[in-house]
DNA sequence: CTACCTTAGTGTAATCAATACACTAATCCC
DNA sequence: GGGATTAGTGTATTGATTACACTAAGGTAG
């Protein structure tokens, strides 16, 4: 809200983007390792400056796609950091996001112009990172968790056929607590959203899993009332 | 996230605070009508650039100390908003915040140097806003119909010392629906951070209410474990 | 081809939380 | 003293969450 006559206005600000992936085991975190002062050579959560004629969110699907070649990324909003010292070159607000993104290995098509290299990194080990990006990653942490209860996007990590059990790893992995198998199927399969497949595992050494997938149609027209999951 | 050398960097960006409050009979939200252009004479939320060396939350902190004389509010970040033209003078995000404020009267200490007069103005029958306010506003009071659900705010409401037919009430204007009077009460004693005072209301003409008063110590040691008011 | 290993898949009873519901008690006013 | 108004209280029903253990299927190794 500007106090001056009319002249042009501008902000430069950067978007942040904290990508969290799913190996089949833990949940991972996309660093990137910074090649520019300020932190060269420092880990980092991949972000830019915002383009002067850019939506904001736009800017953050940039940054990932930038990073991962990918679109149609679940993606949201997780809030502005804005210490005043939290930039050692002057005042630089960032808003952060957080992206969730399937089969974390392949594809990683690094680059934006200040990163040298981008791994991926257990979430719940990260090195020091630059800025305060700890500090954000852990509130896109916290989000996470928290989101995970209401909103459907345990599947945003799994490959598009997945079954029940690969399902509930990620609900244990991400609430770091283990959920009873009989009570996590009930629940899940009540919302009446996965869509049971006619196909089963492969190349598994033992009784093979069915196959389901998520259904956004369905989802849609449940999620009006509003509901949760795994309590 | 800088690409550039090493210059000094800079933001600007403006901090809007949408402020709740209650009269008694409805949910109230603090408007100022702008004296300068763009969008002279429109109302708005109020808000102002951020200063350099300040974080964003004190920022945010400050606009509601200038309007209101107030301090040690509740106030939480909402979110950014940052679409390209969401101000006529080119690209400025904000970053906006809530607050609620006991006692929606009393003591407006307007005004920020581009503001007229301040307004209470109902929360569900807002005028046209200025700039993309409108939608913030949807965004905030969406954001306190969720919250009030986890967090106890619905004491930021009122004066110390209240009923609990008060807070029930609030519970009922932000909800917008009735409760069950002998289940709200059940619950919200339950959770053991209202104190029972010794005191009852005065000056009503018919049966006293008992007072209570929001206990934030009790509170502080109970919230470690996550628990839902009025479901 | 049999035994074994591993994971998939399934139901019920017990507990806890949420809801629905109606009367008596206190105070003021006339 | 009677009427009006709001405060204050308990119980039974329902629905949701939890705890819990065995059989089924498929593959592998002998």
């Amino acid at each position: 809200m500007p106090i001056r006559k009319l002249p042009k206005l501008h902000s430069d600000f950067s978007v942040d983007c904290v990508i969290f992936g799913y190996d089949g085991e833990e949940l991972k975190v996309l660093l990137i390792e910074r090649n520019e002062e300020p932190f060269a050579k420092w880990m980092a959560i991949p972000g830019n400056l915002a383009q002067d004629n850019e939506d904001i969110d736009q800017a953050a699907a940039r940054v990932l796609h930038d990073l991962t070649g990918l679109e149609n990324v679940f993606m949201e909003q997780l809030q502005a950091f804005g210490a005043p010292n939290r930039h050692p070159q002057g005042r630089v607000i960032t808003v952060a996001y957080y992206a969730i993104i399937k089969s974390s290995v392949n594809g990683l098509h690094p680059l934006s112009s200040f990163a040298t290299k981008a791994v991926w990194w257990p979430a719940n080990q990260l090195p020091e990172l630059a800025f305060d990006h700890q500090q954000i990653v852990q509130a896109a942490l916290k989000r996470l968790k928290n989101r995970i209860r209401y909103v459907p996007i345990g599947f945003e990590l799994l490959p598009e056929k997945f079954s029940l059990t690969e399902l509930q790893e990620i609900y244990e992995v991400i609430l770091d607590k283990p959920i009873d198998k009989r009570n996590f199927r009930k629940k899940i399969l009540s919302y009446g959203f996965l869509t049971e497949l006619n196909q089963k595992q492969t190349g598994v050494s033992h009784r093979a899993a069915r196959l389901y997938k998520f259904n956004q149609k369905q989802y849609e027209e449940l999620k009006q009332n509003g509901f949760y999951f795994v309590p």
